[in-house]
DNA sequence: TTCCCTGCAAAGCTTTTGCAGTGGG
DNA sequence: CCCACTGCAAAAGCTTTGCAGGGAA
């Protein structure tokens, strides 16, 4: 449905390029020091859209911005996330399924689903 | 070195009040509906401080607010949420915490945390 | 009497939105 | 030839900050 744009090229190119979670506005620059000619407005909104198709992971950061990444896993997954230089480590679903599955059908749920960040301080900058 | 001050005191007593995370906002909301008079700059800087003094746990949530709670680590649980009826269940923490530390463990991590919210249509709705 | 804390209003940030014009299909 | 998409700028939240006055110690 949606429209192959010079825009939505560049964006996506960009976002193939960097494994990191990065916001709007990184991406927007980085886009202008590319050459690329497009607005922050247009960027958020082609953000949105990914994430609502499922193509880019959405994550609020602790500096009040919002990161974005393209998906790598198909997968339902977790973040593992450095709370002091933000790199993110994808986590396979396995325990944390069955053991909400387990909670939930105890207590008479169905249906259920679940979200889940784990935080904490990466090797570089815990040393 | 901080003062016992009105304002202090009021908002240490709603948090207490409630076991879930909330925003300054509402924070604010729930004390003036109490009959307290206080500004929402206050509400912020005093969070601010709580949380600086490890009194108070701050998370981002998904609707772009920073939301608070007392912080209770002891008394660490998750909520089993309706989508329905929003009828809450507190499940109590055991699996996943340890899970946590371990996952965090093997990429280097420390200092690990999460946050979890499990969601479901309950026995009630579901029939 | 200090000087930390508060209230108020303005400013700062990220993100969203209205509107008119453009370009993809 | 449509109408989804874009750019621009203004607006909308949430949060922070400057400054002057007030209250805790």
């Amino acid at each position: 449905m949606e429209r192959r744009t010079r825009q939505r090229s560049a964006l996506e190119e960009m976002l193939d390029r960097t494994p990191e979670f990065q916001s709007a506005q990184q991406l927007h620059a980085k886009l202008l020091d590319a050459g690329e000619t497009l607005a922050l407005a247009t960027v958020y909104r082609l953000l949105q859209s990914m994430v609502s198709e499922g193509e880019v992971d959405a994550l609020r950061s602790h500096d009040s911005e919002t990161k974005y990444r393209r998906c790598r896993r198909k997968e339902h997954h977790h973040h593992l996330v450095c709370r002091q230089c933000g790199h993110t480590i994808e986590i396979a679903e396995t325990t944390v399924q069955r053991w909400a599955d387990k909670i939930s059908h105890q207590h008479g749920f169905s249906a259920a689903s679940h979200t889940l960040e784990l935080s904490g301080i990466c090797g570089t900058c815990g040393r």
